[in-house]
DNA sequence: ATTTGCCATAAGAAAAAATTATCGAGCAGA
DNA sequence: TCTGCTCGATAATTTTTTCTTATGGCAAAT
């Protein structure tokens, strides 16, 4: 009934082109009567005679005709199944669902995208930007392949990978260029932009300067460092920023960049991706990138 | 490699719906470990996961995904095969290539077309006219289903259906209305005009008369009956015709017909099919309603 | 009439796929 | 933190399918 198998169609089509069992069965490696049985039972799972067999010849009855079409492109359409796959075997293909947390992405990602989309040609990068929780949920809920955050996340689910560490630099206002940078305990004194809450970043400069998270500020959250560095260069305050940032925020701000000392607040960077992943020999390779992508940034910063 | 097996796709398939392998080797009525085992066994083949198997649920891969696309098409296709075959079971579907003698043609034709088209709605029929030897030829080389010719073929490779048999009437110029119809001595004394060579009829008169076929004629054979019929009423001879023609082509000629007796002269048309033709039954149909349309023509003559 | 080519069939062997039983990993509720 | 539970993977065995080899029979060709 619905027991047709791709053997059969396989001898099936071998069969019509060569018109001849014995041939038909060489063609397919496999002994004449092998073959006749199968087509026998193929033409009784149809219920349809699918070959004439005269003395002389074996030729395609009316139907036969009509059903091998169809069975030639059905063969085909298989075997491109085989190919597709072999296709995407090493070469990572397809999409690739990169998540990325929003102190990072707009320094790193311009680098990571180009790196990316020069090693691997055939993989169209879906990016999505927004804060680690939700990294972390979409993540888990498989609608992203991999996310870019700052470590640790400490998901038994997840596979963590460290890239990079880097440092948490002072911003203050262009006035203060030449003052000593101040110490955490002094840092706590002024008047610290923080990034709104659910940024991690805020909750490692907050931990850096040993002030409880829970501890409500002045209400003068900045929704991107870009904002918080405009804030300083008005006036209004300090902030901190990660050392990544700095060549694009500072560049157009009346600020200077003021690098703490022993110790240097710092935050380590990696990706994460579900550890049951298949893509997971995949996505080492896209860290291995990130990671390069990283380094390029900070060397061209040092030019 | 190109082991594939329609059932693994199957499994495939209810593994992408259900996400689950429980229900989906439910959903194929089998155990669990058949389905994965075969699950396990095609991403062997194609060298990919397909899907990631988290602690909670079951996802496709990207790769799966794009996969599950082509493998749901793969099998719909599948099943209309399986369908086609249904739908041309017992009534005949298609195409019915059948060849018709000459002298046959133009009288029966017309009706045995109106008779098919009626009972078998979706049979798409195709007409050879020509003589018996090139439609012994074709319907050998499987160029045609089946033929309507005078009988005796006697070819052991066909099948011989006797259909009908009927006279063979002179036909004589209107002028000769009333003389008694000629036996086939005093025929042999007549100007006898003749189908060209080729054609069985001819050969058929000639041998009703004993005159030798091989013996030339005087060069005015007729390319149809139709022509002979027209040339009997130009007064240039006298011709025979099959009784099924009389109505047609005696119809608007100034020409009478006349019965032999004793012994009439007579052709048996019969239907001829290859003995290993899979349409056997279904011809043997096509064969009782060609006989049926002999019938409705007589029974039409004699009103 | 005999031989030959070719497909069908039968019987036994090999391969594939199913079943039952069991394991172990990850969650969840206690 | 343990414990029970769900669910998929794996193992061992049986059943089913599909081969191979051997052989038969029919029709065409010599």
């Amino acid at each position: 009934m619905a027991n047709l198998t791709i053997r059969q169609l396989r001898y099936f089509e071998a069969l019509a082109t060569h018109g001849h069992f014995g041939r038909a069965a060489e063609a397919c490696a496999v002994t004449q009567p092998a073959l006749s049985v199968q087509i026998k039972e193929l033409e009784q799972d149809l219920g349809t005679k699918l070959f004439e067999r005269g003395a002389r010849q074996v030729r395609l009855t009316g139907f036969g005709e009509e059903f091998s079409l169809r069975v030639r492109d059905i063969l085909h359409r298989v075997d491109e199944l085989g190919d597709m796959a072999r296709a995407s075997h090493d070469k990572m293909v397809g999409r690739l669902r990169l998540g990325v947390i929003p102190t990072i992405a707009p320094y790193l990602l311009p680098r990571i995208i180009a790196n990316l989309s020069q090693s691997h040609q055939e993989l169209d990068v879906h990016v999505r930007e927004t804060l680690t929780p939700r990294l972390v949920q979409e993540l888990t809920e498989g609608r992203l392949d991999a996310a870019i955050v700052a470590l640790p996340i400490s998901d038994p689910a997840f596979t963590e990978v460290a890239l990079f560490t880097e440092n948490m630099v002072l911003v203050r206002s262009d006035a203060d260029a030449g003052t000593p940078v101040p110490d955490k305990e002094a840092l706590r004194e002024m008047r610290l932009l923080l990034l709104e809450e659910g940024h991690c970043f805020r909750d490692q400069a907050l931990s850096f300067c040993n002030i409880p998270s829970s501890l409500p500020q002045e209400g003068l959250d900045g929704s991107s460092l870009s904002t918080l560095v405009q804030m300083v260069g008005a006036g209004i305050g300090v902030t901190l920023i990660p050392e990544m940032a700095v060549p694009v925020e500072t560049r157009s701000a009346s600020v200077c960049v003021g690098h703490f000392r022993n110790p240097q607040p710092t935050r380590t960077v990696g990706m994460i991706w579900r550890r049951t992943s298949p893509l997971a020999d995949h996505l080492q390779q896209v860290a291995d990138i990130v990671q390069q992508s990283a380094n390029d940034l900070r060397a061209e910063e040092n030019i």
